[in-house]
DNA sequence: CGAAAAAGCCAAAGCGCTTTGGAAGGCTCT
DNA sequence: AGAGCCTTCCAAAGCGCTTTGGCTTTTTCG
């Protein structure tokens, strides 16, 4: 059943049916009605590959999937996924994954642009003056930036949490149990979100006198096996910290294997707070001794994504406003005065 | 830059040209090379949009996502598509994920279906006589299952790993080492996987004389929190088992936790073996106790599906086959004799 | 050598929608 | 009453590609 069809057995032109389907002003309100009536009662379906070749919209939004041999996608994108999916769903959007070769990913960035493949995308785990962030602006297709960049002229529009607040206030109740040593488990310290920490950290320490070694921060991709040699390196040393904030719950499996290894204690010999994304398959109150851990679901924010990506694309957004959420700290049993 | 633009300059006919461009063969080699050289020189590149909607095809390849509040997507998916990219990637296949209500997913594959938004799809995680299966074969779109369903009439292209195979290795090591109760902490019991692996563990036992009992079998989602309730329950039954058999590393996080809290040891006290999907954050090495598995790396099989659905796209692969890998046996620290 | 077949090209008709540029009819207003 | 303005609809022209059917020209072969 098409335009043509449906229009002729109404007696109509596809002009007419096509604007009324479509909300158009221009159509007596009965005959909307005819119409709208007639649609449903056939079932009728615009055709999306008709429609987009003649708006050069497609309805869907787009993420290019970084990919190759030694690519690994981050766990959490899948529990951003989840959230994405959450609104999308109600609002027919699709998500189009344009798995793209990491390290030149803007050619398929152009290509997506170029064939009108999507009508907005989003960009995760920016870094500071990322190149993905000028690409897009310029090619001028509608996109959010899920965290932050930093060092550009213009504004562009984001979705962040405060992880420096976050890592702040962490380091802050540290400090105040006593600890001098804090030491810094981070992720990949080219990303924003590592550097916001690792600032968050750094003043907190600084405002009582204190300051943040060299080695007493670690930054790697976040794996349990990387927690776990960060957390030996630095518990082995003879100015060992006594408080370790951590850049995520993965990570921190690791750590807590460390601690065991060296035949210490949590939170005994060692205050631990980790940064909780909330997966629901690894919770921080599951820990052998409760995490003490900096809040903030990473699936609300793919929700808060896909809903401000709607409202991008139908012009209902138009300034390129920054949105930055709170982040909890969860108090548990991981966190105790220093030794 | 488009096809009558191109054809124009070119003095040739915009037939032609397309021709040229898509190997038919009723155009002379000569001509072709030109056409050729010329839409690269400018950088003509087919407006996708008009391609679908001429001949149907859209070159992307199709997932409906189960979304939902209480539904949370596997962090196993991650994996997988991180294969799936490898293999796209190189073949500028896109991939689209439709989310679906959980509870509807009919209504979305009718949809991607009927709109002819994919030109093939592929579905994950099974159950016997899976409705989906049944839904994509009568609607006549191209797909593979990763997995297996079971009781179906007809024949369906599949890509799965031999995971009867598998736990009925690990479960006969494990007699063979002189166990006499063994457990199983399966995943969700109503997806095909789950249930292939306890059939290999019954026959394992079986075949030794030896039985699951009905209380010896857990099966739930695969998170930290079920594994640790499933191995408490189990050992500090009256007639704990010596040795668990669990079917995943997130879950075996778990029930080494349990483990812990009640003072036993691995393998001291119980053997462990544990199926590993291969994710690059959590590995079985690095375990308090290094566990042993059985290993079948699920982005590998990301990267075969893709290739697989490539070809039957293209029609190469014509039957509807079904692939079953075998699964390595990798015995590692957290086995040893029945105590 | 002439008929039949093959090679190489083209014009035009789709694919199914949106949108432009009217046009007809009824209304208001002077 | 006639100019001017809404309201409501329509025919037709895109969007940019593929594919059908046909038309030359060249080659093949008895």
């Amino acid at each position: 059943m098409n335009l043509k069809q449906l229009s002729h057995m109404l007696s109509l032109s596809q002009t007419t049916v096509s604007r009324a389907l479509n909300g158009y002003p221009e159509v007596n309100e009965e005959t909307r009605r005819r119409v709208m009536d007639a649609a449903k009662r056939h079932g009728y379906r615009p055709n999306p590959s008709a429609r987009r070749l003649a708006t050069g919209k497609s309805g869907m939004i787009g993420y290019v999937l970084p990919t190759g041999n030694a690519v690994d996608i981050d766990p959490h994108f899948v529990e951003f996924l989840s959230g994405l999916g959450d609104y999308a769903r109600s609002h027919e959007l699709d998500l189009v994954l344009s798995p793209a070769d990491a390290d030149d990913q803007e050619t398929t960035y152009r290509r997506i642009v170029a064939n009108r493949q999507v009508d907005a995308v989003y960009i995760s785990s920016p870094r500071p003056a990322d190149r993905r962030l000028a690409l897009v602006n310029t090619l001028g297709i509608p996109f959010i930036v899920h965290g932050r960049s930093e060092g550009f002229e213009f504004d562009y529009p984001y979705l962040d949490i405060d992880n420096e607040g976050a890592f702040h206030e962490a380091a802050r109740l540290l400090v105040q149990l006593g600890h001098q040593r804090l030491a810094l488990i981070n992720g990949d310290d080219r990303e924003t979100f590592a550097i916001h920490r690792e600032r968050g950290v750094r003043r907190a320490l600084v405002a009582s006198g204190l300051a943040l070694g060299e080695r007493h921060i670690c930054s790697a991709t976040m794996t349990e096996e990387n927690g776990y040699r960060a957390a030996r390196r630095l518990l082995e040393e003879s100015e060992a910290p006594t408080a370790i904030v951590c850049s995520s719950l993965i990570m921190a499996l690791g750590v807590v294997r460390a601690v065991r290894d060296l035949g210490l204690t949590i939170p005994g010999d060692l205050s631990l707070v980790a940064h909780d994304d909330v997966f629901p398959w690894l919770r921080p109150e599951n820990f052998p001794v409760p995490l003490s851990t900096t809040r903030s679901s990473i699936r609300l924010a793919g929700a808060r994504v896909a809903e401000r990506l709607a409202a991008r694309i139908s012009g209902l957004e138009e300034r390129a406003r920054g949105e930055v959420w709170p982040v909890d700290l969860v108090v548990r049993g991981s966190v105790a005065g220093a030794p």
